[in-house]
DNA sequence: AGCCTTTGACCAGCG
DNA sequence: TCGCTGGTCAAAGGC
């Protein structure tokens, strides 16, 4: 498996260095005044490649893990960003209110759905839903889901957002007593490593995209961010396994 | 038979 | 203290 992760790892590395290009030819075209959603997006999504290429390079491994959340909730350090009501915003502000400590220290995530389908990315781990509760003002129901592991104290809640309907914010809470996470650490990096650039480059195609609708509501393109980004996450993925720390 | 999902009931925290 | 809300329990039914 050695040579074929190899030439996988060269073809992401690829990818994303092409698709780097293509978000700074883009931000070329943005207006100021009117595609400040777009140009927050384009930056967040350079930032996403710079690091997943870092990841690739074995350049910033060494506490991936504990940032991850810092990747996926990236620090407001962007003061020109504009106040999104985004679900990245939604579930930054809830991981810094669920971050006090405490005894059941709980981590959000915000994940996107892969494309054709409507729930969110497996995990890696086997849970079982035990409730679901319609939240007050909420669209749609809140599912909540144990570890299959009668023994294990770990739980999850995922909340499907409204605003964005392939989105979830999955919040983790508990331990897992079972040991499942040290043996899915490569899947969690390949998640985070796939969640920041999916899910910055979705919102950035679907933002873009809509821009470029004809009054009839046909797409007139599809812009040559979406394919690069497809290819990627179809590699992480077909073979999640591909990276051995 | 065993596991999972669904769903109403119950309980605890909070204002 | 009371009512509201979110989280969990547990029975019932399906696979």
């Amino acid at each position: 498996m050695g040579e074929n992760n190899f030439s996988e790892r060269e073809v992401v590395t690829t990818e994303l260095t092409k698709g780097k290009e293509l978000m700074l030819r883009l931000q070329k075209h943005f207006d100021p005044m009117q595609q400040g959603v777009c140009r927050y997006l384009a930056v967040e999504i350079l930032s996403s490649y710079d690091k997943a290429m870092s990841l690739l390079n074995g350049t910033a491994l060494s506490g991936m893990m504990s940032k991850s959340k810092e990747i996926i909730n990236p620090a407001p350090s962007s003061s020109t960003a504009p106040q999104l009501e985004s679900p990245q915003l939604l579930a930054d502000s809830c991981t810094k209110s669920c971050d006090r400590p405490s005894k059941s220290r709980k981590r959000t995530e915000y994940v996107e759905a892969r494309p054709g389908e409507e729930v969110p990315p497996k995990d890696g781990l086997n849970w079982r839903k035990y409730g679901q509760k319609l939240i007050l003002g909420a669209k749609y129901p809140r599912e909540y889901f144990q570890c299959v592991c009668r023994h294990c104290d770990a739980t999850k809640m995922v909340q499907h957002i409204e605003i964005e309907p392939l989105s979830f914010e999955v919040t983790y809470g508990g331990s897992h007593s079972c040991g499942p996470e040290n043996k899915n650490q490569n899947e969690e990096l390949l998640a985070a490593v796939g969640t920041q650039v999916g899910g910055a480059a979705g919102k950035l195609s679907e933002c873009y995209i809509s821009e470029m609708v004809t009054p009839n509501n046909s797409y007139k393109t599809k812009y040559p961010c979406d394919s690069t980004y497809d290819t990627i996450l179809q590699l992480f993925s077909d073979q999640p396994s591909y990276i051995h720390l």
